[in-house]
DNA sequence: ACCATGCTACTATATCATTAGTATTTTCCT
DNA sequence: AGGAAAATACTAATGATATAGTAGCATGGT
């Protein structure tokens, strides 16, 4: 299972936005003042992890997400639901959208989302 | 902002779905092994933070949660939008149907509840 | 009233997370 | 080619997390 830490989630963030960054790009990015350094360290952390990997680019390295998006949410909700929950994603999901600020046009669009997900769940 | 440890969500969760629970009701429902006086350490930070208190029963001590679960799941949910989903509720949800197992009629509560909310969103 | 047992209080320690400094390497530019 | 600028490599300190042991206290049963 894939845990990120808070330092960790701030850094893959800069990453999945940009496709890719370097050291400095990222440490740009990042909301608090970091030294380069720390920035760096927590890259070799996440590469070590086996989540980022990185290539030359002139003097300096370019780091990319091995992990997607996807997979660090799912993991993620998965314990979300499971403790904060009790395991129910309809209580996790009622909690989401009474609490978020949605525009109509979002709520209509999650809904033929759902809408979606029944045709497929039906004609099975 | 309240962030809960992997090891303190275990034990929130535990309190959530019991209403309140001693020490050794907590450790029984645990799923990992754990000493007795590390579950008791684990409710003493809990408590230094405030997000449970305690009575005394008996010659033993009865936590209840202070947070309530909705506010953990916000700020979980609310950094999970920011950094994973680049502050997309929609991509949130869509991921979460989309992974999820969820049963038609499951499906269904939640156009509903999409529903409901959109009437008051509308009479606004 | 006593004592065994269960509970808490206090203490301890290993590991991980977070942060950053210093030394060294690289490369781009003149 | 040589040097300034910028990057990395290595090292390390501090703080938080996770785990648990030991000692001592309290209370429930007989």
């Amino acid at each position: 299972m894939t845990t990120l830490t808070a330092r960790e989630m701030d850094v893959m963030s800069v990453l999945w936005d940009l496709g890719s960054a370097t050291v400095a790009e990222v440490s740009d990015r990042l909301e608090d003042d970091l030294a380069y350094t720390t920035v760096l360290t927590v890259l070799r952390i996440l590469e070590s992890k086996g989540l980022v990997g990185h290539e030359r680019e002139g003097r300096a390295h370019r780091y990319h997400p091995l992990l997607a998006r996807r997979e660090a949410g799912r993991s993620v909700l998965d314990r979300l639901r499971k403790k904060v929950y009790s395991g129910s994603t309809e209580m996790l999901v009622a909690n989401l959208v009474s609490d978020e600020r949605l525009s109509a046009q979002t709520i209509r669009r999650l809904r033929k989302l759902l809408d979606e997900r029944l045709e497929k769940e039906e004609q099975r």
